[in-house]
DNA sequence: TGTTAGCACTCTTAGCTTGGGAGTGCTAAT
DNA sequence: ATTAGCACTCCCAAGCTAAGAGTGCTAACA
């Protein structure tokens, strides 16, 4: 069992080593408080040793934190992690300036969380839960080849190019968006679908293209992640052999496996955090990853986290990453509500 | 001067060490050709040091070829690098599977770029000189707030939120739409501009809201440019120092800053190689770029390029990019020409 | 005159040794 | 239960050494 004061020592331990990446020994614990000698707190290392909690590099070093540690470090932190008044403004501040462009809020909040949790951040852009069709259109590219337009509800464009099985020139094409814009404005995916009666040959193509890409959209759980602050990964010392550095690169330089990362989130509710082996990459075993979701439950959202290793200023990227997530759901909010 | 003797020494010399990375010593140099002792060797080496051509680690150590050797290697190369007929096939059949996607050419070309090099690769989109309007088309998001979506002539879209003076319904919004797309249909930023008469105040801020748009896409020389293989970066052992590490990553993580290297090739019209110092940027003084345009020149184009250590496969760079420019021009020139 | 064998010299690198220091675990006293 | 004291372990930086690679020079040679 964790008695009160192991679980001040441990703390201790946990914050020492968070800050200076290097073993604590019994002394440096005495000082930072908890009124008994070093002897006595190294009884009770042995104890925390045994449980799990901390283990030795080796005999006669100091101790590191386990990944269970870290658990109950940051358990012991939730509530009292809070950032200052000051910091909540400045934030808000920075969001003021770039209000209109929702690509902008992303890069902002990548570039904020990266700088002040001095590790990599991670954000996507908001993706509503059900896509909705707003508006279609065809323009003529050659004679055979037009491009399809759409723009779904959150004013996103997609477009495709489209192979014609005939000569189809400007004006059909407009009249033939005019006549299915009309009819599927408003609808999702799967009601455009079961509709498609009574389409000339065009159109049931055109149909057929827009299911299709809206179907890719919601097969989609995030929008692409915007990333940012990558060149802290480097001063970490955890990262100094090459394999480990090259092994986080390529999984930062190959989007898609960063996306594998985040569906984890979607289930809970405030903040996640996922510490070391409990992640599911082995790439990931000396990493923690600190995230949450943001945006309007059920209706549209995104994932906003900072990555690093476990060894990470959980008493910054915590609030950090929580207020961040709270200021762009109030401007989802604003922008979509 | 350069006698062929000396000439020959060299290239050895660079070509050794571009494939091991070591200091080269006159022993090597005499077992890979040159029919003279290494004592010969030996006399020759310190006149093409004096010549700035080598310089030593260290004494009594080989010789590790300077900028300028770089630059005789390439310069005696040219013509001889080609890629094998096999390469070439290989490489055009991946092409033709992902035949319409543009987006995809530029993916696949850096990702076969930086696998043949082992280095980074950088392609951006290709990119038209003069962007002509295609389309225009507007959706009313709320009742003050409409969203201007612009086809571009190579089937590119652009998208901006306008806030409207007054209510405005879709269908007043589609009229003016159609007007102007009609009236603006394949004409430049400037002539679009210079039109501007008998407009409503709607028709005026759409049209100012196009202007801006076209020309800040004139603005840019370049696309966003499309980066792949930053993990072999990580394996150079020159780049073993962290300082230089984060330098080179901190660069390719600022899109905005990797652009600003390739204006320099505008002014060329085959491969261009910019080693070591030549570069502008201090970061990139221990590497070397290879890189080119593709597309129809005046017309539209891109570039496509790598970079790494200066210590870097010429011979296979060189031939790759070329053979990729020539590639993704025939491409180009189907789908524009 | 250009080339080469021989040789002394330089410099690096890896491996080994050593001493200091930090930190622990144990024991006995409080 | 706590703590001072102490022996013990282990790391790490510094210094040293021997091996090896490579050079520059010199003198002999074609």
């Amino acid at each position: 069992m964790l008695t009160q004061r192991r679980s001040n020592i441990l703390k201790i331990v946990v914050g020492e080593y968070i800050s200076t990446g290097l073993p604590v020994s019994s002394h440096t614990v005495a000082r930072r408080g908890v009124g008994v000698s070093p002897a006595t707190i190294r009884n009770e290392m042995v104890e925390l040793e045994e449980e799990g909690y901390l283990c030795q590099p080796h005999t006669s070093a100091g101790r590191i934190p386990s990944d269970k540690a870290y658990r109950h470090y940051i358990e012991s932190m939730v509530g009292d992690a809070q950032l200052s008044l000051a910091e909540q403004r400045l934030i808000r501040d920075q969001f003021h300036q770039v209000e209109s462009e929702v690509e902008e809020w992303t890069r902002l909040a990548a570039a904020i969380l990266s700088r002040t949790v001095r590790n990599v951040a991670i954000v996507t852009l908001p993706k509503p839960c059900k896509s909705r069709l707003k508006h279609l259109d065809l323009v003529s590219l050659q004679e055979f080849l037009a491009l399809l337009v759409l723009v779904l509800r959150e004013a996103k464009l997609k477009q495709q190019v489209l192979t014609l099985e005939e000569a189809v020139s400007q004006e059909e094409l407009s009249v033939s968006a005019r006549r299915l814009s009309s009819a599927c404005a408003g609808l999702t995916c799967s009601e455009i679908s079961s509709k498609g009666l009574g389409l000339s040959p065009l159109e049931g193509q055109v149909v057929g293209a827009v299911v299709q890409i809206m179907q890719a959209e919601e097969g989609e759980a995030y929008e692409e992640p915007c990333v940012d602050g990558l060149h802290h990964m480097l001063s970490q010392p955890e990262f100094a052999s090459r394999s480990k550095l090259a092994a986080i690169v390529e999984l930062f330089e190959r989007k898609s496996l960063l996306k594998s990362l985040l569906p984890q989130v979607l289930t809970g509710e405030g903040v996640r955090v996922v510490i070391g082996r409990e992640n599911k990459q082995d790439v990931m075993r000396d990493c923690s990853m600190v995230i949450t979701r943001y945006g309007i439950p059920g209706e549209i959202g995104g994932a906003v986290g900072v990555m690093g290793p476990t060894r990470m200023p959980y008493n910054r990227a915590i609030p950090t990453v929580c207020f961040l997530s709270s200021v762009m759901s109030e401007m989802v909010g604003e922008l979509y509500g």
